[in-house]
DNA sequence: CACAGATAATCTGTGTGCAGATCAAATCAT
DNA sequence: ATGATTTGATCTGCACACAGATTATCTGTG
């Protein structure tokens, strides 16, 4: 039977919504994350933005913290507050940069390249695992329609 | 052209990863929600606990929070919190139970389902028009694969 | 009946995610 | 070069997301 919709619509079901699908999956996976960077404690945008601060590190000239939130595809605020926590636990370093003294250049400590290399390791086999069930080709060429640009 | 790799990984570059991809799209798609509902004083969260709530109150009893919580696949403590914000918005209303006394039952009020029909009809525009460009099926599909059980 | 264990709701505390504002330094236009 | 505008970083404040603890209540077993 018509299972009872007196709506136009098909909300609240058994959840069909795309969107919605998208958001559960998305919070599982951020709920994987966490555990697989647990016992290196980092969380999962901490992790994000050490491994792309030490790419960029790698591949140029150290980043500012504009540059890394691009790079990261995070919020400018977000990356000044996770940054400073990286920079807490010893990851990180932040110096003034001599061409623009309102910018912090971002370098990785020893110990923070340490952490990453492990973690880069943990998130690949989490996020293999997670994707397991899947064509990943087929869902990374959706996504990189959804996603748009980095801000 | 090896593009200057001295990890045994890709993070970092284009960000080929399904997970970071997918953690983009949901924030972008979240952004959308966010301006769609913007004009309702709705945040997505809200939203799908006051349809949800509506949606069960009309296919059968009226639920308390757990059991809200089950349908949304929001956390029970969230679902605690958010609901006080639509209480205090007049959206809904809490009862004591009268078969459980720990327990508070749900009711939609008319505003609240007023609100709701506005926020359905804006949500599910918004959604079509981010997913119009992929097969939505398909994505269904693979989301379904891993967005895994309500909890 | 009594009591152990489960359940409903809430609280504390940490960590995002983001809008809006501030402030100082850099850059642009005249 | 001087005033207007941008830009880099930070702050306030609100809203999730979730782990862990708490309180009150319910249920099952003897």
């Amino acid at each position: 039977m018509g299972d009872g919709q007196d709506l136009k619509t098909r909300f609240g079901g058994p959840a069909e919504s795309p969107g919605l699908l998208l958001w559960r999956t998305t919070m599982r996976w951020q709920r994987v994350m966490t555990a697989a960077l647990a016992p290196l404690d980092l969380t999962h945008v901490q992790f994000v933005l050490l491994a792309s601060a030490m790419w960029l590190g790698r591949n140029g000239e150290p980043p500012n913290q504009v540059q890394l939130a691009a790079q990261a595809g995070t919020e400018v605020k977000m990356t000044s507050d996770v940054v400073a926590r990286l920079e807490a636990k010893g990851l990180i370093a932040r110096e003034a940069d001599p061409r623009d003294s309102r910018a912090k250049v971002i370098r990785i400590t020893p110990a923070g390249a340490a952490s990453a290399q492990q973690a880069i390791v943990a998130v690949e086999a989490a996020d293999a695992a997670f994707f397991e069930p899947v064509d990943e080709a087929q869902l990374v060429g959706m996504l990189r329609q959804l996603a748009g640009e980095i801000r």
